[in-house]
This record gives structure tokens, C-alpha cells and sequence, in this order.
DNA sequence: CTGTTAGCGCATTCAT
DNA sequence: ATGAATGCGCTAACAG
């Protein structure tokens, strides 16, 4: 049993390749009863194109494009490392990734930079900001024939095809989950947050909260700092809970910036005592992990999600399915022992 | 700049299509002085080989198999079902993965269904059983060219080109590091494993009682008990652990059979005060995380692993580097909030 | 609206 | 020891 292929299903539709050809993809100009008999014919020979053979035969190879927020985030970074190896594999294989800078807290800049990209690119993952003119700028591209990813914050109003991050509510109900568990006796908890223009902080904030609220009664959360994901801001902020409330036993940082919450303890000498979870293992989470100050890091894994990127976008270009489990991004809790 | 080919190599090298073929494919029959032309050329211009055009010429399949325990272990039975949806999946992409049951725990049998394989197939995945036997038709097989992967348990001793699967002694002490953390006061420790015939669980058990006894002095792990990944077995040993001693504040479950502790755990009343982690999430294992006798599940995801297996012994069949981050299976912490 | 044809880059006979 | 020629299954002109 030979695999079936293109020529097989013309001969049973009793039509040449090319009609076929047209037909699986969608290319138009053929008569509607023609159509009709090429996928009977598909259907009843279970046929599925040849993925390389098709590959080989287009010629173009594909042109996808991401874009980033500037700035100095750890997490975006490690990203921005993965997606740039992952794009110099992919070469190889008719598929190039180009990453772009921009300044996504801005609106009308991001909407702007999308707005200028060629319609003739293949497809584009963007960290989205909720703001009508990215919506806008992410639509009309769809509308080009452009399939479009929200990355790390989603933006579900859109027409995107599919959100490459996770579900950031969850993340911060296991933040309070471990809080929760980690902390023994009653006292107050930290919560310092990067910026609010982006859902996922928001998503997170608001998972902790709730959880904290219904299971941990003996813990109070105090009111959100903002700190930018700024390491220096991010510090004083600590700083100030610590100073304030010799009753805290535990800091959730949300955002970016980790490095201030490990000084300010450091400096209180209550690292020990104090529970601190942070989000994303970089290489200075890593270090303080080992050593105690940190005392869990919630993580969503930065190559799996560039990984994922290059994949969901050639998978929806050729029309095939994607594999689910593949694709979802796990809540990854790291803690000393279970290091990567 | 188009692409580099085969033949600009081959006009480089100043040969033919099929020499330069023949050096890097590995194959004989070409002189040492035009070897190292063809290599200068390839190294010159940088070249690789265009998977999709080679795989495409090739014509034959792949003929991967894959050998697993017999028996009733629930994680070992995801793997299979993730197996068989992955080969599913690539018998599209001229692909065959075949799975296999044997009785692993007869190191013999065991044995022997690795030498009956065709040498002709092109690379195996096993469960493997540190047994003599096993280390010997391991390395036959690898000897007559086949890529032999170990899978779930290692046999670093044998030529196995790749482990998939977790780091065990790290499980084992993750899930010490779990129970220190969660259990507030100090008392006894259950530790249930399934057979010691597999490294796995000896491992786990290793890495559990080190963690314990050098951070957690409060705990105190009692001997262990085997449960043979049986429900029945496993209850009986869960039962007597609650029944002996009221002391006791958390039982690790390193094994199968976790319904067995469960229903031990929620006959006897404790099931709240009794921090219970158990591995592998299966579906049981995630209604009793939510319901809350299972406080933390540690896993290594099956889906994940099962596509491993695949990406792994096509790319080193085809001489193609792996991608270590997205072969590393992560010990995942799963807890009530970040259930995928 | 539909068919014919020429490659894509490589593996693989079969010659030399 | 090396080269020439054929075809894998599909896409994309180009004809009709």
C-alpha cells in the first residue's frame, strides 16, 4: 500500500493535478460541481498532502515576523535569545523569523508599526496591548490574508488566530496558592505589579487576590505597587513594604524587576523569613532560587514559546492542525529541587 | 542569495552531484583527497541540506518502534495513547512508529524481544530493566546501526544514544521539598514506591529520604513500603501507615496505584491534615488535586515525551543536531491552580 | 474553467 | 572511484 497521493485523487476524481492542486488550496476558478467531486475523492482516499514534497515544490520560503516591546525586561529578552535560535534552525527548513522592536505601551506606535508591514508577509506574532488601534492594525491584517498570534499578553478581542502565552489568572492563583501554603501563622502580603497597560499583570493580580480572599483568611494583601518592571523603582517599593509592615510575611512580584526585591530583602536581613515568589526563571531567579531568598518562581517557558510561535504560524499557513498539547504553554513552578 | 544546494557544492568541490552525495551521507568508495575537498566546499559555503528535498527523495519510511511494560500502570498507559496519536500524526510524514508490549520486570524476556527486531528497523524506544541481558541486546542492536533511545528509565551503562525522560533523584527531592514546606509542626513520613526492580523509583526514594534528612529535621521518613503500582497493594500499605501511626503528617506516593492512597486517605478521616504528593497526572490524580486529598502532583508529560521519542530518533537518523531545550522533560509541579 | 509541463533539492540506480 | 540520469509529490506558470 503505497502512500496515496495528489495524482491518485485527480485519477479518482477523473480531473488533472492542477485541479486538485486548486482545490486544496482554495485557489479559486473552479467550477463548484468540480470541487465537489475533488473532495469526495480526497475524503474517500483519505489522502493528506505530502508536507516536504509541497514544501519543496513552493519555492518562497516563508516570512514571519514578531514584534516585542523595547526596554530592558529580563523575560523579553530570554524571548526575544529563544525566537532568534529558533529562526536560525528554521533557515534551514524555508522559514525565516525576523524579530522587531517596538515600543508597545504606546498605542498608535504599536498600531503604526503594524499598519507598515508589507501584506505580503506570511504571518506575525505581536505582545499585544489592549488598545482599539492595535485591534484595528491587528484586524486589517487578517483581513490581508496575514495570520496573526497575540504573544505573552493576549488580546481576545481581536481577530487573531491563536494566543501563544498562559492563562496569567491561573498563574496568579498559583502564586497565592503557594503563598498560601508556604506561609505558617497570619500576616500581611506584599504585591508589586509591572505596568497595568498590559492584561497579563492585570490577569495576575486579579487570580491572586481572589485566591488569597477565599482560602487564606489569616493572610491580607496590601495595596498594589506599581513598579514598571524596573529594578531600581521595583527596590524602593520593597523597600517601603518591608520598612512599613514589620508584619509581612510574604511578596508577590508579578512583573519584572526581581532583582530590586532581592536586594531590598537582602538589606532587611528577612529574606529568610519572608516568602517571595517571582515570575520567570532567568539566570539571576536561578541563583536566588539555590540560595533561599526566592523561595519558588512561577515560569512560562521562553523557548518552548518561541518554539511554539514558528510552529502554530507554518501549521496554519499549510492548513494543517495543531497539536494542542504541543502548543500549550505550561505554568511551569520551579523550586529549588526541580531546576531545569 | 538564493539558498546553497547540493550543487553548488558539488561545482565548488569541482565533482559530481553524487560524490558529494556520497560524503555526506557517510558513504564508501571515495578517495581521501576528494572526501576533503567536498568537506572544504560544504564547510565554505556553508551548507545544509534541505530536509524537506531529502526526505522527499529518500522514498522509504521510517521504522521506528517502541517497547513498554505490560501491566496496568496508568502513566504508562498515557504513554502509549500519546504514542499512538503521535504516530498517528507522522505516518503523513513517512513516519511509522510501532508500539510493543512486554513484560519489562523479565530482564530475559525482555532481552530477547529486543533481539528478535529486525536490524532493519531504523531505532528503538525502551522502558528498559537495568538487567545484563538488556545492556547486551541494547548494545547488538546499536552495534548493527539501529539508534536505540531508553525511555521513562535510563541504562546509562548501556550504548543508548539518548534518555527520554525526568531526572529522578531531583523528583524525588522535589517532592521532599514539598512536603517539608507544606507540613506546619513536625511528625512521620509514608513513603510508598512501586517496584525497585526499575531505576525510577529507586531514585525518587533516594533523592525524597536525602532532602528530608538534611533539611527537614522535624520529619521523619518511615521505611518504605512497596506497593507493585497496584491500587489494592498500595490501599493496604496506605492503611497500615494512617492506622500505625497517628503521627503521621504526609505520605509520598512514588509510584503507580494512587487511588490506593486515596481511598486509604479518605477512609481514615485525615485525608485534609495528611499531605499526600503522588506522581503522574492522570485523570484520577487530578480530581482528588482539586478536591484536595492530593495536595501537589509531580509529573513528566507524556505528550511531551511521546513527541520527543519521534523528534529525536528522526534527527539523529538524519544526522541533525536535537534541540536540547525542547527535549529536556521538565519535572513538572502541578498544584490545584496550574493544572494544564 | 481545466489541463500540461517544468522544476524544487536531493537520493539512488546504473553506467563508466 | 566517479558521473549522468531518473524520480519523489507537489506548486506554479503557461496554455488552451
Amino acid at each position: 500500500m503505497a502512500r496515496t497521493t495528489l495524482q491518485d485523487v485527480a485519477s479518482e476524481a477523473g480531473v488533472s493535478l492542477a485541479t486538485v492542486d486548486r482545490v486544496m488550496n482554495g485557489r479559486s476558478g473552479v467550477h463548484a460541481r468540480t470541487v465537489e467531486r475533488v473532495q469526495a475523492a480526497v475524503k474517500a482516499l483519505d489522502f493528506h498532502p505530502d508536507r516536504h514534497a509541497s514544501r519543496l515544490a513552493r519555492g518562497r520560503d516563508y516570512d514571519f515576523r514578531i514584534i516585542l516591546p523595547t526596554g530592558e525586561n529580563d523575560f523579553m529578552k530570554m524571548l526575544e535569545g529563544e525566537l532568534r535560535e529558533t529562526g536560525a534552525r528554521l533557515r534551514h527548513e524555508r522559514i525565516k523569523l525576523s524579530v522587531q522592536q517596538v515600543d508597545v505601551f504606546d498605542g498608535p506606535l504599536l498600531a503604526a508599526a503594524i499598519e507598515e508591514l508589507p501584506a505580503t508577509i506570511d504571518g506575525l506574532a505581536v505582545v499585544a496591548l489592549d488598545h482599539p488601534a492595535v485591534v484595528e492594525a491587528i484586524n486589517n491584517l487578517v483581513a490581508a490574508g496575514v495570520t496573526v498570534l497575540t504573544l505573552v499578553s493576549d488580546l481576545p478581542s481581536s481577530r487573531r488566530s491563536h494566543f501563544v502565552g498562559i492563562d496569567n489568572v491561573a498563574a496568579g492563583r498559583t502564586a497565592a496558592n503557594l503563598i498560601g501554603r508556604f506561609v505558617h501563622g497570619s500576616g500581611k502580603v506584599g504585591l508589586i505589579a509591572g505596568s497595568l497597560a498590559l492584561r497579563d499583570h492585570i490577569e495576575r493580580q486579579y487570580g491572586f487576590e481572589q485566591v488569597i480572599a477565599r482560602e487564606y483568611p489569616n493572610l491580607q494583601v496590601l495595596p498594589l505597587r506599581e513598579g514598571r518592571d524596573d529594578n531600581s523603582r521595583v527596590e524602593s517599593a520593597a523597600r517601603a513594604l518591608l520598612a512599613d509592615h514589620p508584619d509581612l510575611v510574604a511578596i508577590y512580584s508579578a512583573g519584572g524587576g526581581q532583582s530590586g526585591v532581592v536586594a531590598a530583602l537582602e538589606a532587611s536581613g528577612r529574606a529568610r523569613e519572608v516568602v517571595f515568589i517571582a515570575h520567570e526563571l532567568t539566570p539571576l531567579a536561578r541563583r536566588h532560587l539555590v540560595r533561599g531568598t526566592i523561595d519558588a518562581i512561577i515560569n512560562q517557558d521562553a523557548g518552548h514559546m518561541a518554539r511554539s510561535v514558528a510552529r502554530v504560524l507554518q501549521s496554519t499557513r499549510e492548513g494543517a492542525p495543531i497539536v494542542p498539547g504541543q502548543e500549550r504553554i505550561r505554568i511551569d513552578v520551579f523550586l529549588r529541587d526541580n531546576l531545569p
